[in-house]
DNA sequence: AGCGTGATGGTCT
DNA sequence: GACCATCACGCTA
């Protein structure tokens, strides 16, 4: 079941923690990836000093956070990778998820082939947000395309086994001052797939 | 396992 | 011109 427009109308820490579990479905050119989330942060509204949007700061860039949950938010990093979010709560309230990690599904072997790395561990293919983002082949065209809608990206709803969260600060946010000592980075614990212990 | 380094570009001041 | 929600590799051990 793909999750529905009601399902992104949180806040951004709570949809942090409902999107573990949930399934990452990209299509192109009639591939097929699946991956399963097991990491995220959340980015939380105007007063997040560590967002992009803080004080509702409105550029071409952060734009898509202000649009209505169920968005997507791709930016570029370092000058060389993208970075996947998925736009939360209400139109004009700028709360994102950052996914900063995924365990391949289905469609290894395209993992495989957008990302041409020495190592052979299957762990370091999407252990990281700008990794998973090479890995899907993601890149600035689906930058706030319609999670609800589209049919090159979307996320479903699946039969899963139990598990527990995990909670710590987010990573490399030092700029952030009080904010940056917020535990809202959440992930599956005992997880192999997830970026740091 | 840990450190150092280089690659690379959009965005905002 | 500084800053970045990063990564891979090669070197030490």
């Amino acid at each position: 079941m793909r999750l529905k427009q009601g399902f992104y109308q949180k806040d951004a820490v709570q949809a942090a923690k409902d999107l573990l579990g949930k399934v990452i479905v990209r299509k192109y050119n009639d591939k097929t990836i699946k991956v399963k989330i097991v990491e995220t942060e959340a980015y939380c509204g105007a007063e997040d000093k560590a967002s992009h949007a803080h004080n509702n700061k409105k550029t071409k860039r952060t734009a898509p956070m202000f649009k209505k949950g169920g968005h997507s938010y791709i930016y570029l990093i370092y000058g060389m990778y993208y970075c996947l979010n998925v736009v939360t709560a209400a139109e004009n309230n700028p709360h994102a998820v950052l996914i900063r990690a995924v365990e391949p599904l289905k469609g290894l072997n395209y993992i495989k082939e957008n990302r041409q790395i020495k190592s052979s561990k299957i762990e370091n293919l999407t252990n990281g947000p700008g990794k998973l983002s090479q890995a899907l082949k993601i890149n600035k065209n689906l930058n706030g395309c319609n999670l609800i809608e589209s049919d090159f990206l979307y996320i479903i709803d699946t039969e899963t086994e139990e598990f527990e969260i995990e909670n710590s600060p987010r990573i490399n946010i030092d700029y952030a001052e009080e904010y940056k000592d917020k535990k809202w980075r959440f992930f599956i614990k005992n997880n192999k797939y997830i970026s740091r212990s």
